[in-house]
DNA sequence: GATAACATTTAATCATGGCTAAAACAAAGG
DNA sequence: CCTTTGTTTTAGCCATGATTAAATGTTATC
């Protein structure tokens, strides 16, 4: 009991601390390498607010941290961001399903309300759903165990013409591209292929259920799918 | 546009702020004269503590504060606490109702999701419930509107012996006590009936739905009844 | 009306989590 | 190998919201 100070501290992680485990987390999960910047960028603070935070956490054996090095969790860090993750998932698929939040909104209410949601609620949330384990974004969500589906897919910038795919992920939580997509008729689970490509990382032209679209290639690229008769049908 | 400066901060005001000024409010509502004591005792802070938060909440505008005087809120200030109260209590109401929450924790729960939840997902709580008027306590939830239905009742302390109530609104937050009313079926709404009240404020032996109980006068007095004729039937 | 008892306010501090500016370090190019 | 460029850290500061201890004001009692 001499090493455990995180798990003895237990609770007593602020939002700020969730904030930033849950954005090393999630850099990692891109494939980034978690810097200082990078990780004051993505949450929107200065380098310098970053490296205090940092030093922080690692005091509380929440990260792995040696001065001008890269930021990595630790295994109770890992759990930590993988709670709040589950948190944020979940509340964003029942803010969207039961409570018909416009999906994109949910990501900045799920960000508030992640701090702040017990565990009883927590499970009865998650009971509600039926133990989902994606949410509205096609992202998934983090088991109460902490294990992790992996969502597969490829970009659709990067699939091959006049084959039928299914959109399984939205590699976006911008508002207002969401709100874009959610025109065009592109959630999770929709029929989607890809008619014609435009050179030089140029728009694509995508049949979505029927309409004709065209698509920029960034968005192309952050809208993940799989062949359609790869996937198990509804 | 001079002296509207709480009006055009607009939602700056934090957890903080918000919960001083809905103790002040609740304190006021229950007839009680609201000093800084009773006000530090109700939010478990320091008597400076209070005075210094209400010194800043007189510079909003949202508290009429004189020195050594008491305290009362100012319409915008009132205005903020039906805000905070409407949340909490659709909260309370969603919490229980549609995620089956016990209705012991419910208020801890709201005591802090009522910080956080955006006008969109008030509104959609709501609807969800179909624009409740009173919250698993009876308490009655204030309409958009900033509007609060008032509910009448007299305290079971106070009632005629062998004649048939309704309970309308009970008087407790604490958890222990709404987990041994609820073992005993005391919920809102539920037909209750004085049997016998010893002497001295003693114990009251009432009729729950039939069982025969025995209850401690503090308790029933935290307890508000109508006559059971003079409410409408479901 | 003086004083005791109590409530309130002031003053000085602390922890949190930001910030800016300056110093220290790392990596690359000449 | 040294210097330039960019990143990271340190140092000093600020606002928030709490604390305790001391000072001040109010009220009740004799």
């Amino acid at each position: 009991m001499a090493k455990t100070k995180a798990l003895d501290k237990g609770k007593t992680l602020t939002a700020a601390h969730e904030d930033y485990i849950k954005a090393i987390y999630l850099l990692r999960s891109q494939d980034e390498e978690v810097t200082n910047s990078a990780l004051a960028n993505h949450l929107n603070v200065s380098p310098a607010s970053a490296t205090n935070m940092v030093k922080k956490l690692a005091d509380l054996n929440l990260v792995e941290y040696e001065p001008y090095q890269s930021i990595s969790l630790t295994v109770s860090g890992e759990r930590v961001a993988l709670e709040v993750l589950r948190h944020h998932r979940l509340l964003e698929l029942y803010l969207h399903q039961e409570l018909k939040l416009p999906w994109d909104q949910v990501h900045a209410e799920a960000e508030r309300l992640e701090h702040v949601i017990s565990e009883a609620l927590e499970d009865a949330i998650s009971l509600a759903l039926g133990n989902p384990l994606v949410d509205p974004h096609g992202d998934p969500i983090p088991t109460k165990k902490g294990m992790v589906e992996s969502v597969g897919g490829q970009p659709l910038s990067a699939a091959r013409v006049h084959r039928k795919y299914r959109l399984v992920r939205v590699l976006m939580q911008d508002e207002e591209r969401l709100r874009y997509l959610g025109a065009l008729g592109l959630y999770p689970n929709v029929a989607i292929s890809l008619l014609e490509r435009a050179p030089f990382d140029g728009p694509l032209l995508v049949d979505i259920d029927g309409e004709h679209h065209a698509l920029a290639y960034d968005m192309a690229a952050s809208l993940l799918v799989v062949a359609w008769d790869e996937t198990i049908e509804e």
